[in-house]
DNA sequence: GTCCTTGCAAATTCTTTGCAACCTC
DNA sequence: GAGGTTGCAAAGAATTTGCAAGGAC
């Protein structure tokens, strides 16, 4: 798939230019990060590696997170009580999040305006935007009325 | 003062409503939270109580937090990289943030339109929000010169 | 008096690290 | 071959929990 090709190479290429080096390791995790849609975490992701056949251990994992957010491929997202949250950021189409405080769903949304204000209020500070993520919490439509 | 008045009769109608009780330690860690204009971790918070010459377990300002966040009295804040972080919520506009990878600084900033947005976003999924927070992530104007 | 809370210390959970062997460039 | 990388197991950091004593209502 072509977005997955781009992606290992932005991520290729981000290793190269630190002198540091593409291990059979690295690819696993890499292709495992492509598997997901929504978020994981360092758990479910060394998981998802071990489930692909491949044996790493968790370690290595954690050690290519750094990699993997400073190369852009992924990054964190908010937490909500759990642990470290990551997000795929490729060939995804970037969402904001409605958090569920009851049941604990997560609605995904996408508003232009909003990411239209964004851009303008990084001008404003001139600041150079990476990425960002929004998110709203409360209760959702199902949760209101047996809320307590 | 005014608004600590107010919140400290919320978090106790809290408390009241769900058959708890108020006691020493309660009351001695929102006395603390209030003093915070900014983001603190249970740690701080910890310190915090502490500081105001008040002894506490730190066992006891963990069990705390959950009924804090519940009673809107202060609320999780995004993670970037660090422990949980928590927010007063008490007596501070709204705002979100703008976070430099590079420094770690962190701005401020409000913006009503995006605010705006935001309501019109939960009445159309028909979420009830509790709160939100948004952040951009990148480069603030001094790191983006010498940024590698 | 009842039931919630506290402090303590031990237990858990998540993440990081030291080190010797190993692999990539 | 040099220097980054891995796995392992131990270390660390943050947070939770069991339990007996204490406190709020």
């Amino acid at each position: 798939m072509k977005l997955e090709k781009i992606n290992s190479d932005s991520f290729e290429n981000y290793i190269r230019s630190k002198g540091l080096k593409i291990t059979p390791e690295r690819l696993a995790i890499l292709a495992a990060i492509v598997t997901f849609n929504g978020h994981f975490n360092a758990d479910e992701l060394y998981a998802a590696v071990l489930t692909n056949g491949e044996k790493i251990s968790r370690a290595t994992v954690y050690r290519s997170l750094p990699l993997f957010t400073e190369s852009r491929i992924i990054h964190e997202t908010i937490r909500c009580g759990e642990k470290s949250s990551y997000e795929s950021a490729i060939g995804i189409a970037h969402h904001d999040h409605l958090l569920c405080l009851k049941c604990g769903k997560v609605l995904e949304f996408m508003n232009h305006e909003i990411e239209r204000l964004q851009d303008e209020l990084c001008k404003k500070y001139q600041f150079e935007s990476v990425d960002h993520s929004m998110s709203i919490r409360g209760y959702c439509k199902s949760c209101q009325k047996t809320n307590d």
